[in-house]
DNA sequence: TATGAATGAGAGTTCATTCAT
DNA sequence: AATGAATGAACTCTCATTCAT
């Protein structure tokens, strides 16, 4: 493993143990096992840039999972049950790197072009979303607040999970699921869409 | 006002304007116009203790926002609408106390117990939401991943508004309120429901 | 007891519990159960004035003991024996003032002319041996070495005791005593003075 | 010389011109010419490590000195003067390091293990006087006293002459020298001994 | 007279950062 | 490329001291 990849690594363990707050180098330079000399030979900007590096790392680790999903692009409530699967799957499966997406999002040390960079995976949401109001299916919300009251929720549904208030099983996670599609599909196709399955 | 309430409103400013992890000492003593001893005699514990009272306070604040709710304790869907207006109503005046709840909800700092502690709005948010299964008339997803994911969508929500991405209307807050609605009943129902209005 | 009083009380309880590096004015009024203002009243000087006055009161309170000893004037043994008894005593019934003795002998927060100055103790001590030394019965190391050197092994002797060392027994104190006696004798006299008893 | 040594010079020059209570590391920092955070570097436990390490050197250095020695392990008498005159020249001409063995010996800042603990020094001085004692030459004064008594008189009479209460010259130091050996010998013998010669 | 809230100077300590090795 | 000893700025925290009550 290369130094470079040790000092990240370590930075996301920092991240998920003690929180963005508390990191300090030496405790970075202690769990990479790597001298202060050779971090500052691979990031030349301290902390900010290690942190800076981790994040867009970790948004593409969920950007490429996002892009590899196998959607069909014929049935729009079958490639939503493919994103929100592959998303929750994304958040249970790499809970460290979630926590760093979390964490990360609205801190200042991180540059905001990258916090608010529109990436490929908020792209196939919103294309989800925005193809499935076109085709007259979903309720007029718009697509970004839509996104994100989706996205808000659905994360927090992990993160009860993680916090141990509930085991998200699979029967919640179907629930969930048509909970969100409800959510989404405009009343009167609902109720047509419900019966017509 | 008092030195005390001072020193919590310098931190609450701070919270919102450098982030949580930006905070120091000498920060906040300039901008309460406090002389540091004066911190310690208040706030024995420092920073942490600070941060822990103010979340604490902010907490409160909220809590009783939502207690002082008009609900009329017999249609659900109007409760629920009462509910998620106070909420937002919340989260869209106070954006400052927003901050601080979203900044200090997840932060090490402050002690788990009070991050985790069941509030008045929690429970106030879950009774509702029990309710509605009780009655037939919400889908049986539990109440507890129920009353995150809506939550957090209501705050993600917001702070699409707060981040510039969007001005939250009350076109659009009527219509996420549909949505979540509909996120919440049972399908066939949710049809009747709406064909009934 | 007046305030005054307890705060010097507070003051030698400190000395003798935490060291005089240790002491500081909070832990001081803790202890005295006064006021910070109420310290400053009374000792204007903060607390090296505080402990000035501790060491002078101290210092007077040894000097009254030694001052009140019974000496008769005629056989210089006696005395002498008086007078070491009488130091002895001091140091063990009043260990606590032995202590502030000790620990303000030598600290440079006392005043130089406080901590020099030729008490009565002293000057009784002083005048013994010289007296000793006229009539040419001691040997004729000088009087100020000589009372030096008394007093350090005798204050040497007690904190070994303090110090759980060994038990300071009536006959051990014996037996000092005589080897101190025939510290100060002459060689020759010594002899026969050991012999004449 | 190295950091450490730099640190810990400084450190005895403060505890001679300044005393142990006004040592601060702000002072050590400027006299040792170093950073400060050099200084955790090399005694992560800040002041009371620096003075331990100050104290437990100088105890070493005065043991170095004992143990050179050249006692001869026949005459006890000769033993004795070889003794107490190194120890006299190392209190004189050390006068610093002396200073320092006076100033922690009783702080409780030094670790009382190593304040308490028994040196070669002290071996030295308590073996030799067990063995007079064992010949029957001594009084039977028990050696932990006698050693106490001993080493307090000497150091009190280096103390008065650093004072400036006199001049500590061969002939006052021979004068006490007698005086000791007196303080040591048993009476009968003390004649003897003092013919014989 | 007695108080203790308020103060800011200064102590101890940690940190990000540099640079000779 | 990798290191870690050295640094001093900046932080947390405590203290002596004041002064309005």
């Amino acid at each position: 493993m290369t130094k470079r990849q040790a000092i990240l690594d370590a930075a996301r363990d920092l991240v998920v143990t003690e929180g963005l707050q508390q990191i300090t180098l030496p405790k970075l330079f202690a769990k990479a096992g790597v001298g202060s000399g050779t971090t500052y030979n691979l990031f030349s900007g301290g902390l900010p840039e290690i942190l800076n590096a981790l994040f867009s790392e970790t948004q593409e680790l969920l950007d490429a999972e996002i892009l590899a999903l196998p959607f069909q692009g014929k049935d729009i409530k079958a490639d939503l049950e493919i994103l929100f699967d592959g998303f929750l799957k994304f958040c249970l499966s790499r809970s460290k790197d979630l926590a760093v997406l979390l964490a990360c999002g609205h801190a200042p040390i991180i540059e905001e072009a990258l916090r608010k960079r529109t990436t490929s995976a908020v792209r196939t949401f919103t294309a989800l979303i925005a193809g499935g109001q076109a085709s007259g299916l979903f309720r007029p919300l718009p697509p970004v607040p839509s996104y994100l009251m989706i996205t808000g929720s659905l994360i927090a549904l992990v993160q009860g999970h993680h916090d141990g208030k509930y085991r998200l099983t699979a029967k919640m996670k179907g629930q969930a699921m048509e909970a969100l599609w409800s959510f989404l599909t405009s009343p009167a196709l609902s109720s047509r869409s419900a019966s017509g399955r």
